[in-house]
This record gives structure tokens, C-alpha cells and sequence, in this order.
DNA sequence: ATGGTTGAAACTCAA
């Protein structure tokens, strides 16, 4: 089954460009993150029609994440457990029913945190700590597990084509590396590096500043999966020629495909 | 150091 994660930036800005990436890469199973629309706002019907469940969890004017799928989907739960204050929207879970057997799936849109002098910092490294606890409890379930989404985190240097334009922003902060270190070392494989080790793999190219066209780009939309679920992985890819579209993300999807 | 761009929705904020 294949598996993709995409922050779209906007669902109605991008409703086009995501109908034409389905149709050509096929994926059964996608998580969306910025949908940027309430629940109701969402054009599910086009989607539908494409062969997918929708399931959003929405927020006026920002944030807001979505799961299709073109398999059944158990146990959808909206929200990131550990704050009953949190209003932001920017996780969702459901079991994906295959036929190779039940394969969990996250989608998550973690908070950006700049400016790193604003509370906005303390917010992103409490929610980071929130999915640490929540994956440790999911991962002792020892059942297939993807979490999947935008996580406003540059692993490492080679994640950057300019790491050193990086220093002191929240992406690449040492507390939110660790912090993205900390839930690996619950026993996570980093699906696109576990394939890749290419230079370059980047998955997000800002607006500004021509990014795009000088390839400056960062890698901090992830998947990372269960030892269970990466016994399975066959291959794993970021389609960047999304990016060069009419009216693109500025961020591109990332995919696996697993067995079964 | 600054400015560069985009989406959603309101005349600005978040990224």
C-alpha cells in the first residue's frame, strides 16, 4: 500500500493541483496538513469521486489537517491528546483497514514555533513533547504505525541546502532536533532517509526569495514508522516535480510504499 | 540588515 503525507497550504488554492498529483501517483492512504478550511468548507465531493474517504479535522483560516483513503478507516480520532486548551487542529488518526492486515496512521502538522523569542517556541516544543508521549504508547502496541506529516523540523545539516541560513530558527533549533530525536529513539526508522542518502532530498522551497529556482531547499516533512511497519517498507520518494506547478505548495509530498 | 511570497479572510496574521 502506498502511503503519502502533503502540506497543501491552502485546499481551496490547491484543489486543482491535489486532484492532478491522486490521479497520477495513486496513493491509497494521504494525510494533509494546512488545509487552511473548517470541516465544512472542505471539497471532499471531488475528492470522493477519485475514490476516497474523506476525514478532516478543520480550523478557520489556519492550520487544519485531513485524511484520505481509498481503504476503510477504523477509529478516527481528531487532536493531539495531553492539553484539553489546545484549539489548534493539526492531528488525526485512524486505523487503515488492507488486506495485508491494519496499519495505523497519523497525520500530524507540528507547530513552526517562530519567532524563537515568542511564546510560539515554548508551544512547539510542549506539542512535540505531547506526540513523544502519545507515540511511546502507541509504538508498545507493537502493530504497523505510520505518523506522518509536516513536522517544521530540519533533521540534520545535510536536510538543508543552506543549514548555516538555518541557525537560530525554530526549525533547526538544537531543542527541536532533539526533541525530534528523542521520539526516534522510541525505536522509529526515518522512512525517506532509511532509503535515501542522497543529498538534495528537500521537501519544502519558501515563496521567497527565488528558493526554488536556486534548489534552496529544507526536509521537514517526515515519515516515520513502527519496526513493524518498516519491516515492510519496499521504497519511499518525494515527488518534487510537484513543486515546479502551476500555483504549487510551497511544500511537495512524500510517499512510501509498504507491503501488502 | 532587509526584503522577498503566498493563502485565507478580513483590511492582517501566519508561515
Amino acid at each position: 500500500m502506498k502511503i503519502a503525507t502533503w502540506n497543501i497550504n491552502g485546499i481551496k488554492a490547491r484543489i486543482d493541483g491535489l486532484l492532478s498529483w491522486l490521479d497520477e501517483a495513486e496513493p491509497d492512504v494521504v494525510c494533509l496538513q494546512e488545509i487552511k478550511s473548517v470541516d465544512e468548507g472542505f471539497p471532499a465531493a471531488a475528492i470522493e469521486e477519485l475514490g476516497y474517504k474523506v476525514e478532516t479535522h478543520g480550523q478557520k483560516g489556519f492550520n487544519g489537517v485531513a485524511l484520505l483513503s481509498k481503504c476503510p478507516l477504523e477509529d478516527v480520532r481528531r487532536g493531539l491528546p495531553g492539553d484539553d486548551r489546545d484549539e489548534q487542529a493539526r492531528f488525526i488518526e485512524a486505523v487503515a483497514i488492507t488486506d495485508n492486515g491494519a496499519v495505523r496512521i497519523a497525520g500530524a502538522y507540528m507547530p513552526n514555533g517562530n519567532p524563537v523569542d515568542s511564546p510560539k517556541l515554548d508551544y512547539k516544543l510542549a506539542w512535540m513533547e505531547r506526540l513523544q508521549h502519545w507515540a511511546q504508547e502507541r509504538i508498545r502496541l507493537e502493530e504497523p504505525l505510520v505518523i506522518a506529516g509536516d513536522y517544521n523540523i530540519i533533521p540534520e545539516a545535510v536536510d538543508a541546502r543552506n543549514p548555516q541560513n538555518w541557525v537560530g530558527d525554530a526549525l533547526f533549533l538544537p531543542g527541536s532536533r532533539q526533541a525530534l530525536r528523542k521520539m526516534m529513539a522510541l525505536g522509529f526508522v526515518d522512512a525517506v532517509r532509511s532509503v535515501c542518502d542522497d543529498a538534495e532530498t528537500y521537501t519544502f522551497w519558501d515563496y521567497q526569495a527565488g528558493a526554488w529556482q536556486k534548489n534552496n531547499g529544507i526536509r521537514i516533512d517526515h515519515m516515520l514508522l513502527s519496526p513493524e511497519a518498516s519491516d515492510r517498507l519496499i521504497s519511499a520518494g518525494i515527488d518534487k516535480h510537484v513543486r515546479a506547478w502551476e500555483k504549487p505548495s510551497d511544500h511537495v509530498p512524500v510517499w512510501i510504499n509498504l507491503a501488502g
